[in-house]
RNA sequence: CCGCCUCUAGCUCAAUGGCAGAGCAGUGGACUCUUAAUCCAUUGGUUCUGGGUUCGAAUCCCAGGGGGCGGACCA
């Protein structure tokens, strides 16, 4: 806590001529005082209210102009603005479900109430009683008879009509952004539609819900690079997860037939608009479905969430409008990259041949990647940037698929795919691989290219593999970015705007 | 980790090498139908930090810090 300098005497500092947030507080914490003396708690325990501020416009919305009623309503909500005429004081009051104005008469609440009502700062929260009319201009107000402190601010509220701009504020003082920014409100309530529309749909399909664990002794189900912790009483480290798969599919081992989780996993990568260190994932396993099935849920899932997000199916992407009801077209990853150079390439083809290719297009490569690896990148440097519209990508080599199950007719791709939208993955999911020795000779095949130096590739899983062994049914299984598909339904470029506190370094002083 | 951009009052922004300013918020005053209320008066600055160039630096240079965008990384 900062002194000011200019306070010469600590005990009773000067107000009246100081200004600044040093000053600006310390006025505030004067008010609480003073309330604080007379006997008014300016932070009471509780309230009643009989009405949101939603209810009373849902009610008394098309109340005409001029109209004075007798029904009485009890509200709360924070002070906004506040527009002093002398002996009538009109104020806004925001909850979470809007803003109504209050019409404050020195008439009606007496000339002491009044006092206090004219001593109300910006951010204050308060518990009104009055009743329901319109101004002459046909504004819905409240006549308030009685306005009651329930939360004093001391710290003053951005400004009330640019509000908060400066992006790094907003994301550290996400509470700041929430009060003034009506937008930022809006994507979180889009994010919870989201996932609420998500629950439904699966309840609704057999799904059940479950929880795995995030403390991982093997990081496996992805290709990324972990977050490291330690347990001191087992004395060992551990991962935080970078996918549910593993966990899941134990599951369907075990009987469980359809199952999902959303939660968080971690990934200690870059930061950037699409990227995020902990994000959400929604992943699903469903027996006796193959990767059909898969790709219709997956339709299913996102355009519901749209309806229930948005009230409509049609979303604009760059400026294009695009129906997410129309069914979504399918590519195959070596087809695209074909189709873009004019030669077939395919992950059968000799190493050679395919990193000449690449060489050619410009798509890099390390020494220790196979054919499928290389045409993976040739897909991201070539195709990935001209997808906007829902596309499903298919049919990934198998090496860069090493928990998918082989395409039925062609032994060098995979029954897998992933959602493409405005260049940015939304989900992946495949026919799951179920044959024990097959599994094995793949986690073989990544452990492998770990010891030879690739951080990211993955390990043998033994447990996993005793699981299948005891057979695991035939399996359809997804994971979908929550956040990718709540930034497409907000229409926002930086995955930071649909997470309420995105990861920053922390700050070296609050002010 | 690299490149570019950015950082000025609580908030939103000016000042392009020559006295650090405005609006909002705050403070004092007027006002019983305002709508970002209005009107009069007024307080408030480590110009992100440190160094340098210069008679003189918010401004130019160097280093550092925060943030943004792009790249790298991210199956």
């Amino acid at each position: 806590m900062v002194v000011s300098e200019a306070t010469e005497n600590p005990d009773e500092p000067d107000h009246s001529t100081g200004s600044g947030l040093v000053a600006e507080k310390a006025r505030r914490l004067a008010r609480v005082e003073e309330l604080r003396g007379r006997g008014d708690e300016p932070y009471p325990y509780r309230f009643d209210r009989s009405h949101t501020i939603g209810d009373v416009r849902r009610t008394w919305g098309e109340l005409e102009a001029g109209t004075e009623t007798d029904n009485e309503v009890t509200v709360a909500g924070r002070v906004m603005l506040k527009r002093d005429t002398g002996k009538l004081v009109f104020a806004t009051i925001q909850d979470r479900s809007g803003q109504v104005q209050l019409f404050i008469s020195k008439a009606v609440t007496g000339d002491e109430h009044f006092v206090d009502v004219k001593e109300l700062d910006l951010g204050d929260w308060v518990g009104v009683s009055g009743t329901v009319m319109t101004t002459r201009k046909g504004e819905l107000s409240i006549k308030a008879t009685t306005v009651r402190l329930l939360s004093k601010a001391v710290r003053p509220l951005p400004d009330k009509w640019h509000g908060l701009t400066d992006t790094d504020t907003r994301f550290r003082q996400r509470y700041a952004d929430l009060i003034v920014n009506e937008q930022a409100r809006r994507h979180f309530e889009i994010r919870h539609a989201v996932v609420a529309s998500f629950r439904r749909t699966l309840h609704g399909e057999g799904f059940i819900e479950v929880e795995t664990p995030v403390l991982h002794a093997e990081a496996g189900g992805a290709h990324a690079r972990p977050f490291t912790t330690h347990h001191n009483a087992l004395a060992m480290d551990l991962y935080l997860r970078i996918a549910l798969e593993l966990h899941l599919k134990r599951l369907i081992v075990g009987g469980m037939e359809r199952v999902f989780e959303i939660g968080r996993i971690f990934r200690n990568e870059g930061i950037s608009t699409r990227h995020n260190p902990e994000f959400t994932m929604m992943e699903l396993y469903q027996a006796f479905a193959d990767w059909n099935d898969v790709m219709d849920i997956t339709e299913r899932l996102i355009t519901r969430a749209a309806t229930d997000a948005l009230g409509t199916t049609n979303i604009t992407i760059r400026g294009e409008q695009f129906d997410l009801a129309e069914p979504w077209p399918r590519l195959s990853m070596c087809g695209a990259v074909s189709d873009k150079i004019g030669t077939t390439v395919h992950p059968s083809q000799p190493l050679d041949e395919v990193r000449t290719i690449a060489d050619h297009h410009g798509a890099k490569y390390e020494p220790s990647w196979g054919s499928g690896r290389v045409i993976e990148s040739l897909f991201e440097e070539l195709c990935e940037a001209d997808i906007i519209r829902p596309t499903f990508v298919t049919g990934h080599p198998v090496e860069i698929s090493p928990l998918a199950r082989v395409d039925r007719d062609d032994p060098f791709v995979t029954e897998r795919f992933e959602l493409f939208v405005d260049s940015r993955e939304l989900a992946n999911g495949y026919s799951e691989l179920n044959d024990p020795i097959e599994q094995r000779a793949r986690f073989e095949d990544e452990q492998a290219a770990k010891d030879a130096g690739d951080a990211e590739r993955g390990t043998v899983d033994e447990d996993y593999l005793r699981a299948l062994e005891y057979g695991m049914p035939p399996t359809g299984g997804l994971g979908v970015g929550i956040d990718r598909v709540v930034m497409l339904l907000s229409g926002v470029d930086s995955i930071k705007e649909v997470i309420l506190f995105p990861t920053l370094r922390p700050e070296q002083e609050i002010h």
